[in-house]
DNA sequence: CTGAAAGCTGACCATACGGTCAGGATGCAA
DNA sequence: TTGCATCCTGACCGTATGGTCAGCTTTCAG
């Protein structure tokens, strides 16, 4: 009895292995840091030799900065239902789900770009002074132009937006925190469910914005 | 024209130097983590050789363990605030004005305890097991009496602390970020006073804890 | 079928790091 | 002054890590 192992094309070949690297590099990093993050660690989780990872990645900052890169490019995404949104309430709403499913569904990178930031973004700094700015700039406008129409209190947009980012991703960071303070377990749909709307009811509450 | 350089007791020695490490330790830490870290920076920045750091530290570990230690000192401290409060308007507002002290004027500790977090604790595992599950339970029965005294609305104490939390370090994890968004410039006195005001506003608001 | 390009990898290297140690300098109590 | 405990440090060591490379295997276009 063969294992089938049908001859993988090229293309299918580079395109996983990158892959089960990149997910491997995800882990390692938000588990070590890059410092502690050790090439050796990422080939065994990946299940390739060491010696392959450099084929596809020449060194370890390439690599890092690739990791770092796709979580922005998922972090970006979740602005998406900012702007189709009428107002605070919808769009709040949504970029509250949309960023606290990220929390739930991609802790690591959660945590390698919060590492990324807090070491002073070495790898993305140029990314922050581009592209997040103009990101945030406009939904800088968005919540003031809601402010105009009376559609919520009179909150300062950059400051909301920071505890928009802080108490969403918060779950992710500080995930080991929060198991250990719910009895060493991770927090059940339920639970998600019940931060979700938390976060959701005070802040909309809080900046005048009636739920409908 | 020479140094005084009166000759120091044992005492100072000791005190003033572990003084020293300590504080080169928390920046290298909270700069690089762990991983990232290295005794002959740490030393460097301190001012001494390395071989002294072995001196008074035996190990990089038990540098780290000192360092995160102090930070948790001082993060309980914060807790004070909360206790003497005869409701919510009053006790959330000093501990979110403490919080964010701590955020301003410890950055580096924020820091190195967010990374410390976020790498599982391995550290101060036991230190969360006992002292903040207390802690933390004891702000949660507060909050509940509040809650059944009519004083705020049913949010859930739990995750109201954890908005709390992340809303106050995140400008001390995140500082750069901020700072970036700030045109590079930190901020200045008066928008860290509105950073305050706002957060304040909105949570108290929020939990429909009317400022008196 | 064939040869060249892409993919793969064990063995190897240079370096940097945490930690050690022998022995010197310094303060301090008696 | 003396003796000793504390403080200090240059030189050294073993190891782990990022990275290299020669040469192998596999895919696939022509």
């Amino acid at each position: 009895m063969t294992e089938p192992t049908r001859p993988m094309r090229r293309q299918d070949i580079r395109r996983e292995n990158e892959k089960a690297i990149l997910l491997a590099a995800e882990k390692v990093f938000a588990e070590a840091g890059f410092g502690g993050a050790t090439m050796q660690l990422i080939a065994d989780l990946a299940g390739l030799p060491k010696a392959n990872l450099h084929y596809y990645f020449a060194t370890k900052e390439e690599l890092y900065r690739s990791v770092v890169q796709n979580i922005f490019e998922i972090w970006l995404q979740a602005a998406n239902c900012f702007d189709a949104a009428r107002g605070p309430v919808d769009g709040i709403s949504a970029y509250i789900d949309a960023k606290m499913e990220i929390s739930r569904r991609h802790p690591d990178g959660s945590k390698v770009w919060a590492s990324e930031v807090m070491h002073g973004a070495p790898v993305l700094q140029d990314y922050m002074e581009s592209t997040l700015r103009e990101w945030t700039d406009g939904r800088v406008e968005i919540i003031g132009r809601w402010i105009e129409e009376g559609k919520m209190d009179r909150v300062d947009p950059r400051h909301l937006l920071y505890m928009l980012w802080a108490t969403t991703q918060h779950y992710a960071d500080f995930g080991h925190q929060i198991e250990t303070l719910n009895g060493g377990k991770s927090l059940s749909d339920r639970q998600w469910r019940e931060a979700k709307e938390n976060i959701k009811r005070v802040i909309l509450t809080g900046i005048g914005a009636q739920p409908a």
